[in-house]
DNA sequence: ATCATTCTGTACTAAATGGTACAAAACAAA
DNA sequence: TTTGTTTTGTACCATTTAGTACAGAATGAT
């Protein structure tokens, strides 16, 4: 039969997460994708086709494994109040460290560079979005809330979340977000 | 003495705000932007020097112009109730109208695509970013909350309405957005 | 009307872009 | 070892990129 591969297809992807999270689509150029997925030109379009497609499947990636254990996280019997379980939400947020590598939250990221340009990706994004919001929803309700409360404050819970992703981002500062929880799941 | 110019500075200037807000930065490319500008090449050199002092001067008349009437509409004195003059961020939103012509927010779109990679953008954006947490302080002191209440709901608030920014330009909805302001400032 | 000065538009350039072609290498089966 | 197949790395390509050069047009002052 024929050669195996060499690289292996979740380590390559997990590689194109990391530079695309950090540095955008459009931002990333080939020679620095390679790099950072540990790739040749010749496997890298055997594999993915395109650039675009390489993108889309970091995010299929990104949905299926980070996504998930964030999810589950959220999910797991909280151990302490509902306001410090949601804390998990703040741990997300790269607001400690060097402000040259804080990179946001992927999803978001992604929205705001593509927008609804991309079918798919938009797609993608807003699947992502409504999952982390359901699961908000269900977290809140096991903790006691009315459907109608648990849906709204999910909501605000999950722009809370993003509003604070893009301010870290640019050096913002995060404080408060245990009392901004708290408040809206009062 | 010498030719006068044929172009407005704030005009030209409009015409960059216009693009890059649609298209971010690093997807603008000259001709198009020369377009919008409605500006010869010659002109635009000449003016800006090159691409990025251009979208620094289109931050700067953005900050002037348009983010101060947005703080100047929301220090207005309220004509109805606290949480309903707040609507005024949610008017910025465009969640209603055709998916492809969703912006977002000119702030968080810079946020998003620059992050703390250019000093010069990171510290405007933050500044704007303040400007409007102070605003928003301002607003909640004026109707009666503490410091304490004040500036922390003033967080919640520009961080929900960033979210809110952000989850429209990809699509998604902004439903509840009265709701949660009022569940914010309870 | 002439001049000095500045603006405008176009032709051009060097570099970088994503993508392709293809030879050589590596492996499994016979 | 030989053969057949697939992967890999590199050389290459056409296009697009931001930016420059410069000729000619337009203007106000004299």
């Amino acid at each position: 039969m024929a050669r195996p591969r060499e690289f292996n297809q979740d380590e390559v992807l997990d590689g194109a997460i990391d530079i695309f999270w950090r540095r955008g689509y459009g931002a990333t150029n080939l020679p620095d994708l390679l790099t950072a997925m540990n790739m040749s030109r010749g496997s890298f379009y055997g594999a993915f086709i395109d650039k675009h497609r390489a993108y889309v499947a970091a995010l299929k990636r990104y949905e299926e494994v980070y996504l998930v254990k964030l999810l589950n996280k959220l999910l797991a019997p909280p151990a302490s109040s509902l306001a410090e379980h949601l804390l998990i939400l703040y741990e997300q947020i790269d607001s400690t460290g060097p402000l040259d590598l804080r990179r946001g939250c992927f999803i978001c990221n992604a929205m705001a560079e593509f927008g609804t340009s991309d079918a798919e990706i938009a797609q993608s994004v807003i699947r992502m979005s409504d999952a982390i919001e359901a699961t908000l929803t269900t977290v809140l309700k096991n903790a006691g809330k009315t459907e109608r409360q648990a849906t709204t404050q999910a909501k605000a819970l999950l722009q809370i979340y993003y509003g604070a992703q893009t301010l870290s981002k640019s050096g913002g500062g995060t404080s408060d977000f245990l009392t901004i929880i708290k408040a809206i799941i009062a």
